[in-house]
DNA sequence: CTGTTAGCGCTTTCAC
DNA sequence: GTGAAAGCGCTAACAG
């Protein structure tokens, strides 16, 4: 390997002047510079991370915490997208990202105390956000700096997050709905301590509400999987006396599994059925029909997430609390009128 | 920061101790051991990574490479769930996976160079493998650990690779469709320079050979995005004189795309058209109908990749150079007979 | 403008 | 069994 003492002894200069040199002090002369510069291409030199930590104490990575891949929800395309986001922020600044996998909640919780106790990384993002998060509340206490794509379930103002506006998400594709002339409106939506998930509910009930619809317990089901146990869930709300005419889904994944239940049991959307969902994740526009669903800029979240976090590890430079992605309805066909 | 010397006064011992303490070397007396790791309790104490690495010229961290984040394949939920094989791994081993982006190749490849050269990780998986890759080069003339999830372009026999046996899988879906009465069948892939579409074709064409069927070039169709441009691709498929009543597609996502598209020129799948793929991503079972296709284990793709790699790294053990992850077609509704 | 020196936190000979 | 000392590769005062 070559060092930092290799290119000054090649250079003739001290190691420090080559440290200079690669910090670019300006007051270095551009003479040396040169000449450290030409030494170390020629020698191969790169610094070596772990020594220049060592005393900046600072890893310039960043952790991205992923949620439990126990469940199903890890396959979705939101992930990558988010990681893509990140990843290219990270890039751009020099900066590296750990991921952080782990099965069950446990492992988790132990891997995220590595990286923080260890000094694996300068600050943390957390891809999901649920009630009485005990990582959450593990970073908060410690004072370690992170964000969370999301919305806090508590310490809204305290934490700092990117996140949408869920509720006039929810709102507004709702009332998408109700213009369209829908009247009986179902809700179908991931698990119920999903932060996401309680505002968009929330944002569709607040509309039915303004427009004096009835907002009732039957027309809300929550489910993770989609494929059978939540095909009989849909069946059921397609057996009740007033049977929904449009369904608001919280994620696009979801929308698939909705989609495939309802032709199964022979309804036609849009035209017996409206639905329309979140997320604008690529394959919303391979379903049949295409989804009318609400781009929440996966990307943006990423990218805005990991530049509020590493503003807060390099500066005590304090970020917007609440950072808010705008969203767009994208309306394609998975919507008709009554 | 608490130290390995704030542990070692609290004890009253030497730093040395500690340390031989933290690498369980037999030569220290229980009785100390248990002194030690008390006070390190005490004081919440946690090595230091990066002085580790820094004298240990190991970082115990494997980079892993998705493939360039411009094209839309990386929403692929492939990704997340070959991630979650390899997190489970390094989670077992105490080893930390870095993740690495970059929108061009360029950027890719500055990426690598900087996790090689920079002693960030001890090895690398690539998670692609694509014909006269620059990284794939650059890391084995470096002969830096590696190991590709997927088959080399060249060298077959000397990179480690962990795959599946794509031709072989290739062959039997297609021989599937044969057997259930089919003798025009069309081929639909992503990217012809990946390999994994090269060799799931050629396994579609070797069937049909053996079943002496006619292999020509209008049937087969590449194609990254299945929205527009692969309509008018699968439209023209159907034109032809003979047209298909079968087609393999290479991918889960991209049968998505496809099956959309024949719905909307007024094809039933399967009593028009039968369609079988690859991957068994979550989605496949939410289409309508649920497709047939082949399991590759995603995950275990990813566990062995890692274990390769690390094992790799550690000593320098040889690990079987191609290892072979099992396939197994799952039947679903996306089949019917002719 | 540049060199000298100390030290980041840890491991590892080499003594005893 | 344990301690002292050196050093991993780099940065950052402090001199000059």
């Amino acid at each position: 390997m070559v060092t930092i003492k290799d290119v000054a002894k090649a250079t003739g200069v001290s190691p420090s002047t080559v440290s200079r040199v690669i910090a670019d002090n300006p007051r270095i002369s551009l003479d040396t510079k040169k000449k450290v510069r030409k030494a170390m291409k020629e020698l191969g030199y790169h610094p070596n991370v772990n020594a220049r930590n060592l005393v900046a104490k600072s890893t310039k990575t960043i952790g991205v915490v992923m949620p439990s891949s126990a469940d199903k929800s890890l396959q979705n395309p939101f992930f990558p997208e988010v990681l893509r986001g990140i990843g290219t922020v990270t890039h751009d600044m020099q900066y590296s990202m750990m991921l952080s996998s782990g099965g069950t909640e446990e492992e988790m919780f132990a891997e995220v105390e590595r990286m923080v106790y260890g000094s694996y990384v300068d600050g943390i993002i957390l891809l999901y956000s649920r009630m009485n998060d005990r990582i959450t509340n593990f970073l908060r206490e410690k004072e370690f700096p992170f964000v969370i794509v999301g919305k806090p379930y508590d310490y809204v103002s305290e934490i700092t997050h990117v996140d949408n506006d869920n509720y006039k998400a929810g709102k507004e594709i709702t009332n998408y709905l109700i213009d369209q002339g829908h009247e009986h409106i179902a809700f179908i939506g991931g698990s119920r301590d999903l932060i996401v998930t309680m505002d968009r509910e929330n944002g569709y009930k607040a509309a039915l509400n303004e427009a004096e619809l009835p907002v009732c317990e039957a027309y809300r089901i929550h489910s993770e999987f989609l494929q059978s146990g939540g095909r009989e869930a849909i069946e059921k709300l397609l057996q009740l006396e007033y049977s929904p005419t449009g369904i608001v889904v919280s994620d696009d994944l979801m929308s698939l599994g909705v989609l495939s239940a309802l032709e199964e049991l022979g309804y036609d959307v849009p035209t017996d059925i409206s639905l329309v969902s979140f997320n604008n994740v690529y394959l919303s526009e391979l379903t049949s029909p295409a989804l009318t669903t609400v781009d929440i800029q996966i990307y943006q979240l990423g990218v805005q997430s990991a530049k509020a976090l590493i503003e807060k590890t390099q500066s005590d430079f304090v970020p917007e609390k609440r950072i808010i992605i705008p969203h767009e309805i994208v309306y394609r066909d998975s919507v008709g009128e009554r």
